[in-house]
DNA sequence: GCGATTTCCTTTAACCTTAAACTAATTCGG
DNA sequence: CCGAATTAGTTTAAGGTTAAAGGAAATCGC
């Protein structure tokens, strides 16, 4: 009954006090939606690490190479990860070194180094991806297919409201990595 | 015409090879929240550190910190930001040394430790706390507040459902970050 | 051609993160 | 009381992550 109660239908007082507003809601969104993201990922870095003995970042770069069997430079993979050039650097070694994936020096431009999948890694990655979709599937089971798609929609928005934010004056294509 | 065009509708088909079910709609459900939670976290870790030279952890906990005044235990605070205990450990030793927290020995319990904000902690806070809020806010100024509750909600549903999946026979009342 | 610039990648320093092993203090069962 | 089990935190080893600095090759502009 009191002014607090008020307060949320005086739209003159709550459009002066800009500087001052607290933004409730989408703290809440925004925490939400991170908690659905760590706990999913926690949940698949967990079953990678137990079934497979390897980890996300490791996965994803093999996800990365299975779609380009002709290989793929180490600065393009850095840019579809959206990862820095330091980081693949790395993780390249040690799938390397775990057999997994290869390295190749361009012959047209020595800076460059080509990856790509091994057999092994083709073969490994091909069990690891199946898994995966089934483990994702699992975790979303409890949402309609019609929940989905609705969630997705939605999602489509906020990564719009997010890049228009965030690309202040750019243009740029920008990586997609869902479609 | 042709049969690819077909298999959408028939029902019959895709029930039988639930083994071999592709789960492509989850997946780009999933790789979108991702892109989202990433897109979005990556601005406010770049933010935290051009604006105030420090890093999101750092900024969790000392949120954790505000909400209990009188003071926290290492434990409860590592279950509440749902990171590991050796996690914290060095995160705290950072702030300390920072003097934006302090730690203080247990009387009744000599093996557990308390941690707060120090004055100038919390003043710190104060000013980036208010930032934070307004950031999130512009990230999610694209959509509308029906938009925002309407996604909220539905990740609620997701919530859920992950933790449905997750937590096999468990009962556990779960940290509540997002209310 | 050739110096300046750009591009591709690696290295470095610092931090975050975890699981597993460990230390120290408390509590529990007799 | 006292040994066993539990609990609170720390340490360690390994890895992921970044920004910034650096090295080497290619390209650009005259």
């Amino acid at each position: 009954m009191s002014s607090t109660r008020l307060r949320e239908h005086v739209d003159a007082e709550s459009k002066l006090d800009e500087d001052t507003a607290d933004h409730r809601v989408e703290l809440r969104l925004w925490l939400r939606l991170l908690t659905c993201a760590n706990l999913i990922e926690a949940e698949i870095r967990k079953r990678l690490r137990e079934n497979f003995d390897t980890t996300l970042p490791r996965f994803d770069l093999m996800a990365q190479l299975e779609r380009a069997p002709d290989g793929i430079l180490l600065g393009e993979l850095s840019r579809r990860m959206m990862v820095s050039n330091g980081n693949v650097t790395g993780l390249v070694e040690r799938l390397v070194q775990e057999g997994l994936i290869e390295r190749q020096v361009s012959e047209r431009d020595r800076r460059a180094a080509l990856v790509r999948l091994t057999d092994h890694g083709a073969t490994v990655f091909a069990k690891m991806a199946r898994a995966h979709s089934d483990w994702v599937a699992e975790l979303l089971a409890g949402l309609s297919a019609h929940d989905q798609k609705a969630l997705w929609s939605r999602l489509g928005d906020l990564k719009l409201s997010v890049r228009t934010a965030t690309e202040g004056a750019a243009d740029a294509p920008e990586p997609e990595n869902d479609r």
